[in-house]
DNA sequence: GTCTATACTCTGATAGAC
DNA sequence: GTCTATCAGAGTATAGAC
């Protein structure tokens, strides 16, 4: 055997170096967010200079954007097809909340290092924003769809927000005890209130604050 | 009259400028993050030189400490008991989340802007990071003591995420309808929410995902 | 006490050697 | 194609002039 293609032939081999870099570039901004991450600490992290990774990809924005983009480079050579959305079919009625509900819990083990560079970032870098802000709207109008009531909408962000907030500490704080939880134990906790949510109740069959004031003083 | 002090004796003016210029931090912080507020850009919202804030405050490090802590400086000049935490008492069995609601409705219009500096940079800034984590934690025990469940800690870690969560979305992201929702709409329908996780109710009522797979193919 | 000038480091980005 | 050398600029922090 004379090794067919013992050197994978440029191209390969540039895609190979640029796939090394966006790795490396996506655990990075994962960790340390947009500012933090300096070009030379991924050039150093993928065992390339610093140099390369601009002439690659001409800037750091530009890197951010290639590292951060859903990983979904091309489904047809990975079998998978590509209209599955990962956040789950509109549904009709009440399972609105159960499609929601898996969509947390597929992130709650394992959320990709993408989503969470994107999230690190999206509090101090404008880029990073509206690519969160693109990412939830689109999942907005899903979970819009799904709710029946008239304040559907509010609703819908107000689950965003939760999920987003869970998300936040347990991966990116690392507060409390969500952060060693297990997925199932948050999904149980949630799931009555995401019901709540996503279907009309009644909105406020429970006395809200005493209206006595003054305590036993 | 002679104008008893003209000039409010370099003492009080030093004062004056520290706050001046704890103020301008604390804006610019909320706003761009502890990364992106350059002293300059301090010392300019503030009418002073850059090296004035440099010779008060030493380091950004100690400034951005001084800009985010709590505003009760003497809480006897301003004639309010401090014993009065802002999270509310700890009260007995269900008050626990009328008292969180309480607070959160509070922080709906016009979360404090030390308060949103920290939240800007608890992603990327170690040193904001430890700060939420302390604040959070002081907050955690006491919503922990009002829920009577063996899971009390983790519930109570949810509600932080959840008003967190809610919290960044409307300010520092200005996401959805999130944005612009009063706080009693907002407050109304996170009650019954809260309401489930401080008291222990049947953890799966509802059916929790439909047993039978295979859609409508 | 207040402010100006500057030292030093590090960033992203560029030009050119191999 | 890959990497070294370097640029221009901004950052914090310091020393010294008024």
């Amino acid at each position: 055997m004379s090794d067919p293609n013992p050197r994978p032939s440029r191209a390969q081999q540039r895609r190979r170096t640029e796939r090394n870099i966006l790795a490396a570039a996506r655990q990075l901004f994962a960790e340390l967010g947009y500012d933090r991450t300096t070009i030379r600490a991924v050039g150093r992290a993928a065992g390339v200079d610093a140099g390369l990774v601009m002439h690659y990809f001409g800037s750091k924005d530009e890197l951010f954007s290639r590292a951060t983009e859903p990983p979904v480079a091309d489904p047809a050579a990975a079998g998978i097809p590509p209209d599955e959305t990962p956040v789950g079919p509109p549904a009709g009625a009440g399972q609105a909340a159960e499609a929601l509900l898996a969509s947390l819990a597929g992130r709650l083990d394992g959320e990709p290092v993408a989503s969470l560079a994107v999230l690190r970032s999206m509090l101090t870098n404008p880029e990073a924003a509206d690519r969160y802000r693109a990412l939830a709207e689109s999942q907005l109008s899903q979970i819009t769809a799904g709710i029946p009531t008239g304040d559907a909408e509010l609703r819908a962000s107000l689950l965003g927000a939760i999920v987003h907030g869970v998300i936040i500490e347990r991966y990116l704080l690392r507060l409390g005890r969500l952060a060693d939880a297990s997925p199932e134990q948050i999904i149980d906790l949630l799931r009555p209130c995401f019901r709540l949510l996503t279907t009309a109740e009644a909105p406020a069959p429970t006395h809200p604050p005493a209206p006595h004031d003054g305590p036993g003083a």
